[in-house]
DNA sequence: ACATAAAGGACTGGATTAGTCCTGATTGCC
DNA sequence: GGCAATCAGGACTAATCCAGTCCTTTATGT
């Protein structure tokens, strides 16, 4: 369905979070804030670490804050930390992979532009912008929106 | 990881290759041609059916065909018929929908312009883009070598 | 009539992912 | 110096999702 995982959509949740807190905060905390279990909370802050979007400190009255702020942080950047590498399809992936039909497949390696043009839109929006635009929380998304782009 | 389903990768050869025959072509015919197997192309023709992409002929010596030119059908439409509406997370999915952290959850429908890029960006490229050469020829195989296969 | 070919749905095996848990290392506080 | 808090890292389990297969039905040409 074209969906990334929920991981990345609690690690845009954290990350939100902790751009409007001052100092540190835990890792039980912030799981306590945005509703989500703490030790998946956990994971998510540890691979957000790994790559540097999150800064922790360690041992009592440590946490987490962020590494930089929230509009230097390219969507692109929360789903590579979670999920990996963008890439569509499985054949672009790896120089060396074998492709089973590779040499029918009439398309093959034809999915560079695609997946260049959808890097390329996803580096272009930053947390600040999905954290900035206000929609009351008392209305999602108007169905007709969804159904008229699908 | 961000990927499509492997069903929309064959969906594009089986697009692509109908876009090089003339007439009208068996469901075994195409899965000989790109090297997957039968019932799954068979899936797969029928979904892209269901959506217009291909016209249908049933019966002794039928077949399908493509129901507009390859320049017209783009990546988005492929990817829709095959892995459904365009929505990177389940936020945004159904309108009923009752997100259990809905009333904490910062971004709570922020990801529409995301979804909205995405959408965007891949609406932009045809089949035609993507079945053109970019690929320096050595690689693969030329698009003229494929209807001998057949 | 018979052979061919699509339409449609149901079912299964495998892969991927979310979520949990345990152990170890680091730091502040008493 | 010892204790408590907190991150780091990996292993494990359960659930979900998807690719692939199969069966039955409908339609059409020879």
């Amino acid at each position: 369905m074209l969906k990334l995982s929920r991981l990345t959509d609690y690690a845009v949740a954290v990350l939100v979070r902790l751009g409007m807190a001052d100092g540190v905060e835990t890792s039980p905390g912030i799981a306590a804030g945005i509703g989500v279990p703490e030790p998946t909370v956990a994971k998510v802050l540890k691979a957000l670490a790994g790559h540097g979007l999150v800064l922790s400190t360690r041992g009592a009255r440590g946490g987490y804050r962020l590494g930089k702020p929230l509009a230097h942080i390219a969507v692109s950047e929360v789903i590579v930390a979670i999920d990996g590498p963008i890439a569509l399809t499985s054949c672009v992936e790896g120089a060396g992979m074998t492709c089973e039909s590779q040499s029918l497949c009439p398309v093959a390696g034809r999915w560079d532009p695609v997946n260049e043009a959808i890097r390329s839109a996803l580096s272009h929006i930053s947390l600040a912008d999905m954290a900035a635009a206000s929609i009351p929380a008392a209305f999602r998304i108007p169905a007709t929106k969804i159904n008229e782009v699908a």
